[in-house]
Formats: C-alpha cells, structure tokens, sequence
DNA sequence: TGCTAGTAGGGTAATTAGGGAT
DNA sequence: CGTGTCCTAATTACCCTACTAG
C-alpha cells in the first residue's frame, strides 16, 4: 500500500454530522444547501462534511456553567 | 537509462482513494466501473487511480467561510 | 514458498438525495 | 423561517469467498 494519508481532510457523513448535533440529517442537508456548512460530493452526489468545519461549529458551544454561577434557568 | 520516477504517473489505491472521500473501497470500484473515474489495472486485476484525477475532484472543496470574510465570490 | 493485507465480484440492507405537506 | 416526517429513486455500506500484491 502506498503509504500517503497526511493531506487527508478528515470527513463526516451526514448521519455522523447530524448525530452530532442532535438533528435529522435532512436538517443538516439544508445547511449545506443554505451554504451555512461546507459540502463534499461524492461522485455519487453524496455529501461528506468537513470535521474541521463541524469542530468548530460544535466549539460555538457557550462555556458550561455547573457550579458557582447565579444564572439559573 | 534507469526508469525516472518523475516521468510516472503517481497512481493511488482503491483504499486511498476511499479515504479521501470517505466511502468504501468498493464505491471506488463502482465509480471506476461506472467510467466516473479513470482506473488503470494491474496485471493482475486490480485498479490503481490517478491521484492528479481524484485530487482534481476533490479540489472543489470550497473554503469554509464561517463568518468575518471579505473574499466574497 | 509461505504469509498478511488489500482487492475483486455478487448480493442485500442501510443511508442519502430531492420534493412536498405540516 | 426552521425543523421533523413521508415517499421514491439512487447511492453507499457490509456480508462472503477467491485471487492478487508485496
């Protein structure tokens, strides 16, 4: 085997992407139709999604408050 | 002459090929079956593909503009 | 030659795409 | 407006066995 994996860009299926965010992967088809998520195509028309782009998506998420923190719902 | 190797066509196998767009070997298989993708065969049987080919494809990656950009298209 | 990993081939279940109505 | 669900067609993933690659 031709040993030449580096400049692989991680990806993530639309079942993967959408486990993630808690949502139907028909939700995170529309993402990448509203040019809100970045979209591979496979040569089949499937979608395959950046998990770098995804990553940094899901870092959006704001600081968890546990203890010590007025903020109550 | 010794053979150049800068004159060889770099050629990668079903399995980097699937890696790089995150399907199956055997989708690889069914894109070269299909004519989507130019396979070349060993004596043997098997396909190695032409990485200036599947980088091509892979190439339509768009930049993931999240948010501040001003190279808008 | 013997060995391990990858590949080819066929068949079937699961996932995905696209549109529509809620 | 955004999301989840239904339906149909296409694509993809996984099963197995035999052969190739190194």
């Amino acid at each position: 085997m031709a040993v030449r994996q580096q400049d692989v860009e991680p990806l993530l299926t639309p079942a993967e992407v959408a486990a993630l965010f808690r949502v139907d992967p028909k939700t995170v088809t529309r993402w990448a139709n509203s040019g809100k998520l970045t979209s591979i195509r496979t040569l089949g028309g499937h979608r395959r999604y950046l998990e770098s782009e995804v990553r940094a998506l899901l870092d959006s998420i704001p600081a968890p408050r546990s203890s010590v923190d007025g903020t109550k719902g």
